[in-house]
DNA sequence: TATGACAATGATAATCAGTAGAAATTTATG
DNA sequence: CATAAATTTCTACTGATTATCATTGTCATA
């Protein structure tokens, strides 16, 4: 079932692209690092370089089976994209990641962007805060 | 003028500081890279180091002279804080940066982020799509 | 199932944005 | 002006990501 998934996506089926992917099913985290991912990976006895699992995510992120967001943390994150669209809630104490979907804001920025004449491709909007757990 | 903007935050009037926050104020390209307005000042004859601009630029932001996006090019830009808050629609093809605000998403998000229990310290929302110019 | 074209991997070096350290210079005061 | 404290500069270094390249694996075809 994963590796169908691959094909659609046109990419070879590989052990390296398999283990990413089973991995990220099977994470509950779902917003991870590269080298989170790598790590765990590794942790798991698997046997697969950084730079497989960077170009990996790339080519995963190209065929819409991940998406990656970059927050302010420097480091990017990935998540399977098994969802619809969604923006998302960072807390700045603990680094836990909420999703939301808001169809009025979605509307919005629609309506924000036609009324400039553009094109909308895409767009991230993500609210920074202090999480339920982290006020006091 | 640009040396009070500075005795109010803190900071001692020292010439790379006065340089560049008057290259900010007379650049009419709002938003720019460290890299790029250092570029500038040694353009324009300035002597200025890299890591100066760096800090600068930060601690400008600190004191709320500057903003800090991260947009998705990898490299933060900056902004002169004069006006209020607001969000951005950035052109994919040219790169182009145009401002936005709309107080009904504004509005939202803080509902958004509330219902969760969040208190909300930042947002951030960009707008990714291609400006009227580069539609053909 | 063997083969060959070509894609993918993995180790490592390179790049790129940004930061840290330490010596030299400048600023604000007395 | 003299001096302490803050600031700048240069340069080396980080950490994240990408490029290189020799080796290996995949898969359509024979």
């Amino acid at each position: 079932m994963e590796s169908s998934d691959l094909k659609k996506a046109g990419l070879k089926i590989t052990l390296p692209r398999m283990k990413i992917l089973e991995f990220l099913e099977a994470s509950k985290v779902r917003h991870q690092s590269a080298e989170e991912i790598y790590r765990s990976l590794l942790d798991d006895g698997e046997e697969i370089g950084l730079a497989t699992v960077y170009r990996v995510l790339t080519q995963f992120e190209a065929a819409g089976l991940v998406e990656r967001h970059h927050f302010e943390s420097g480091q990017a994150v990935f998540e399977l994209s098994e969802k619809g669209h969604h923006d998302h809630i960072v807390c700045v104490s603990c680094g836990k990641v909420e999703e939301f979907y808001d169809e009025m804001i979605e509307s919005r920025q629609r309506e924000v962007a036609s009324s400039r004449g553009y094109e909308v491709t895409d767009h991230s909007l993500t609210l920074y805060g202090k999480c339920p757990d982290c006020q006091e």
